[in-house]
DNA sequence: CTGATACTTAGGTAATCACTTAAGTATGGA
DNA sequence: TCCATACTTAAGTGATTACCTAAGTATCAG
């Protein structure tokens, strides 16, 4: 549960598909198969991933598991981003600034 | 150049110092390996993972490789995450269309 | 020219990954 | 009770990963 993890669920398409369809709604683990031309366990091992990550989560009733995503952990991913934003354009500013300083290329 | 490779490539945490330290400014390949304990060779494998996602791109001059972030690879992943708040957010709505749109077939 | 600096290339290894097939367990319906 | 459904477990494989060391090339400084 940290980014490593959150980064590494993400970086695989099938797993990112089972987001994009979990962010629509919860789903049973057949249900989330079905798209795809892999075995079930194969599926159930990409669950397993976003689950560690923390992205996913899922409660068995009877014998079927209901997913569902883990919002919080996609904020935290989002947040990495949005730091990295900051930062870049915080740049921008101080380089900004600095030109606004000494219109005329280098001072001294 | 992928959202693949960009998850991949920020999955490690020595490649999201590296971009953490590059969103600053741009480095030479010996500035980005200082901080770190691996050998030259792996900071230039982790460099190598990076500019194949495209979140990084690099020149050299001289002797000297100066390193830079590609901001449009991190606005792309961004994008990814900005739309999974978007559907999360109007989730209802578009579970219908999901399930219209992939009723059996393959969501990649 | 000589040596130091800044990478670059090559090759090796242990661990992890994304699957597979085969066989198992638990639940629910007729 | 019998059978289908819905996973679950186990074990194996080929590919990729994250490092390493050793040796190479290219540039610049004196």
């Amino acid at each position: 549960m940290g980014l490593d993890a959150t980064f590494q669920a993400l970086a695989d398409p099938t797993r990112r598909a089972m987001v994009e369809r979990l962010t629509l709604g919860p789903a049973s683990v057949s249900e989330l198969a079905r798209p795809f031309e892999m075995s079930l366990p194969a599926v159930v091992q990409h669950l397993a991933v976003l689950e560690a990550s923390g992205l996913v989560a899922s409660e068995k009733l009877g014998r079927v598991r209901t997913c569902r995503i883990e919002p919080a952990a996609l904020s935290l991913a989002e947040h990495w981003f949005n730091q990295r934003r900051a930062e870049w354009e915080d740049r921008f500013d101080r380089l900004g600034d600095y030109l606004k300083k000494y219109p005329d290329g280098d001072p001294r």
